[in-house]
RNA sequence: GCGUCGGUGGUAGAGCGGUCAAUUACAACAGACUGUAAAUCUGUCGCCUUCGGGCUACGUAGGUUCAAAUCCUACCCGACGCA
């Protein structure tokens, strides 16, 4: 089987876990440590493929559960498969949907978030666990897989690792994930405990399945299409693909030649549909706050073949640092690894630092929708009354269409008259900031000014 | 001029004798948001407060009543109808 991913360090931060590299997929190279941009249903929200292009954005994630509901993945794969689907040619990832098994379950209709602050004493007793609490939810756990209940339409849906695993590959994004339990910071260490192994037993499911399915793809892709080999990583370096998106598709030669290319009017017929471009599987380590749990997840995941990691699962804010550390002192140090749904300024740092080349997080893209944006000089909240007649662009020096076009008080205007642009416009410079942030850490640990480059960005931003 | 209906907090609009500082919505003022159930959610929203309560309020002025935004009288203002 050939690789469906190249990853390779540039440099390291000396004395720490930190590192700058370079990943690269079959639609194009992520320069890491980097963020990624998260579209959940296809899309993300309010902004154009166009939109993130001009921002830099180098990858975005999407998610399984919600496009298996809406439109389905078997209609994104007869589409050409999702990069075709929603005009995004650089690389792709998809989430596996173990966050919904949280976000839907234990945490439906509560206000429970995957990051708590430990100042928080009602989320702190040890006995307390989610099994009794009489709230009903949309998602319930078994040891072979979790039952969803839509909530689009109240459907009943069974999600197992195989599912999981056959819908990614409809869907086709170059990065996929093991479907894993995103345990709630709530959760006794017993469960906890149970939680691991399953996931555990779904990480190796997942990588089975995998595995059958790529085996599938490469044979069909070598009798269908002869005398084109399939996907070669060699061949995209050859490509010489330049680490900022491009939008044309025609830069992807072999994509084209196997029928995945995305000219315009192309009808796709049966074969064309394959998926013949080989995915890459992480695997996610889970285990919750504990240092035991979190390290043997490390050791068990790190030790199976995947091509990649992710970090998931819940944090206590203060502790969140030492955990990502434990898990990456184990890890593969030769493999990528993702911290899932982290994404406040101050957690970025602690997470390159700690050896952490993806991330992704809603946080950028919806406190954009709900009128709060980055600055330098930390957060803004346009709606304050204070910049109603704010004629200072949002944040000084930035570079993006907002920031070059518009002003606080326009911003203000937009959010109180609730224009939809405000949202598509104040997504666009957080988008901005943040991916920019990610790429200046990656420089400065070329340059070896990672630690100064920190301080004098949190001097700032948290003062 | 006569008749009818109506005047409630920033706005609209409930309430029609006590449980009313007054439902609700909007506006306003803040806050939250970390693998998106989210263009969402939460709090405050007459004045003062030692947070127990106190004070002033439902067009204006009187009156009835233990008690009035609510009933009566006059006046002012508005809409509509008839002249």
């Amino acid at each position: 089987m050939k690789k469906a991913l190249n990853f390779k360090i540039e440099k390291k931060i000396p004395n720490f876990l930190g590192r700058a590299g370079v990943l690269s997929t079959p639609h194009g190279d992520i320069l890491t440590p980097s963020f990624v941009v998260v579209g959940t249903k296809g899309t993300v929200k309010s902004v154009t493929t166009e939109q993130l292009i001009s921002d830099k954005v180098q990858v975005t994630l999407a998610n399984t559960y919600h496009l298996y509901l809406q439109p389905g993945d078997e209609l994104i794969r007869d589409a050409g498969g999702l990069h075709k689907f929603m005009n995004w040619s650089g690389p792709l990832m998809t989430d596996s949907g173990g966050f919904q098994v949280f976000s839907l379950g234990v945490a439906y209709g509560k206000e429970i978030s995957k990051v708590i602050a430990v100042t928080d004493p009602s989320l702190l007793i040890a006995e307390r666990s989610s099994v009794d609490d009489g709230i009903p939810r949309l998602a319930v756990v078994g040891n072979d897989g979790v039952s969803f209940r839509s909530h689009i339409d109240g459907s009943l849906h069974y999600i197992t690792p195989e599912k999981s695993i056959e819908i990614q590959h409809n869907l086709g994004a170059d990065i996929i994930f093991a479907f894993d339990e995103c345990t709630s910071p709530t959760e006794n260490d017993k469960y906890q405990e149970e939680a691991l192994s399953r996931t555990h037993a779904w990480a190796k499911r997942s990588l089975t399945k995998h595995k059958e399915l790529e085996n599938i793809k490469e044979n069909k892709a070598s009798q269908k299409v002869l005398g084109v080999q399939p996907f070669d990583k060699s061949e995209v370096v050859s490509l010489k693909i330049p680490a900022s998106i491009k939008a044309e598709p025609e830069d992807f030669a072999h994509s084209q030649v196997l029928g995945r290319g995305r000219t315009r009017g192309q009808t796709n017929s049966p074969e064309q549909n394959l998926q013949v471009l080989p995915q890459a599987l992480f695997g996610i380590v889970q285990g919750g706050r504990s240092e035991i749990l979190r390290k043997k997840s490390a050791e068990v995941i790190g030790s199976m073949d995947f091509d990649g990691f992710g970090i998931g699962g819940s944090f206590a804010k203060e502790d969140m640092s030492t955990a990502v550390k434990w898990v990456n002192e184990i890890l593969p140090e030769e493999k990528p690894r993702h911290l899932l749904g982290i994404g406040e300024p101050i957690d970025l740092f602690m997470g390159v630092e700690n050896g952490v080349d993806l991330f992704d997080c809603v946080g950028p893209t919806r406190i954009a929708r709900n009128g709060t944006m980055f600055t330098k000089n930390g957060k803004i909240n346009i709606l304050n009354a204070k910049f109603v007649e704010d004629f200072n662009i949002i944040d000084e020096g930035c570079e993006c269409y907002t920031c070059k076009n518009y002003t606080r008080s326009y911003m203000s205007h937009l959010f109180r008259a609730k224009e939809m642009l405000g949202a598509t416009l104040a997504s666009i410079h957080n988008i901005y900031f943040i991916t920019k942030l990610v790429s200046d850490m990656r420089n400065s640990i070329l340059n070896n000014t990672f630690h100064d480059f920190k301080n004098e960005f949190l001097n700032k931003y948290s003062k």
